[in-house]
DNA sequence: ATGAATACCTGAGAGC
DNA sequence: TGCTCTCAGGTATTCA
């Protein structure tokens, strides 16, 4: 599901309700959703109980609660994957169908980690609270402060690949998923089969450009649902799925010259493109 | 270095 | 109705 306006979107849902609870109790109702802690659900368990949350952050599609208990710099990791929900829910409030993990909270109410199809999970991090060691080969995102823009463009000139593959490369920059990819391509009019070496620095200025424009423009609109597996912590939908250009818009007119959107097969899943806009390379060099 | 294939999963919808 | 098939926002690992 999420790429990086849902992720921060449910990043600051958890910022404005779980920070500054205390942890007094979890659940693990599916220990797969814990694949990724290696010692196991019961250590899980065990370390997080009377566990205070101070922080919550993200990098790219990862997000982290930072814990503190006064000893350890710890926190609890989490990615959504394709279908994870962080929830924030009374506690007498019914179990929802894919409930995997519950935090129980000192203010009455759960944190509940919901994932349908468990590409998710949750780990704890040692000394994980500022950055996380488990991602420490996730770039940095447009959104954060520190993003290098040129850095960015000099890294991708480096590369000989396709420019999607680049783009969906979490170690070269984070937080774009197949939605945002095919968004920022339609409106740069690069094709996704555009070789990276070849690009010109305006091209790749306007990519940079447009990547972190259509990302803050999903964020202001609560990010991209398309059906209740994308959800904010309170079961709310977001609404930018209104304003894709490309993405899913299979057969329908470009907003920008009318021609119809077509939909190829690549990397194992869907790109959307206009035809004339974003022209396919001939020979594979620009 | 690059990229293809595979593994990890559930469920919705289409077609028969 | 049920069966099979395809598809879906992602990441990590292994092998050519």
């Amino acid at each position: 599901m999420p790429e990086l306006p849902e992720v921060e979107v449910v990043r600051r849902g958890l910022e404005d309700h779980v920070v500054g609870r205390t942890i007094t109790a979890v659940d693990v109702l599916e220990p797969r959703s814990l694949r990724r802690h290696l010692p196991g659900p019961a250590d899980f368990v065990a370390r997080l109980r009377a566990r205070t949350i101070v922080a919550a952050r993200r990098r790219g599609k990862y997000l982290w609660l930072a814990l503190d208990d006064d000893v350890h710099g710890d926190a609890v990791l989490c990615h959504l994957g394709m279908s994870g929900q962080m929830l924030i829910s009374d506690a007498d409030a019914p179990d929802p169908r894919h409930l995997r993990v519950r935090l129980r909270l000192d203010d009455g109410r759960e944190l509940r980690f919901c994932d349908q199809r468990i590409f998710g999970g949750l780990a704890i991090s040692e000394d994980g609270a500022v950055l996380p060691p488990e991602i420490t080969h996730i770039a940095r995102d447009p959104l954060d402060v520190a993003f290098d823009p040129g850095g960015f463009a000099t890294s991708l000139r480096r590369r000989q690949t396709g420019v999607k593959r680049a783009l969906l490369d979490q170690t070269l920059v984070s937080g774009v998923g197949n939605i945002y990819a095919d968004e920022a391509l339609w409106r740069s009019r690069l094709h996704y089969a555009r070789n990276t070496r070849h690009l010109r620095l305006r091209e790749i200025e306007s990519l940079v450009g447009h990547v972190t424009d259509v990302m803050t423009e999903a964020l202001a609109q609560g990010g991209t649902s398309f059906d209740a597996l994308y959800v904010n912590v309170n079961g709310q939908s977001g609404y930018f799925d209104r304003s894709l250009s490309a993405y899913g818009q299979e057969g329908r007119p470009c907003p920008r010259c009318g021609t119809p959107i077509r939909r190829d097969a690549f990397m194992n899943r869907s790109s959307f493109t206009c035809p004339r806009c974003q022209p396919r390379p001939r020979n594979g060099r620009w």
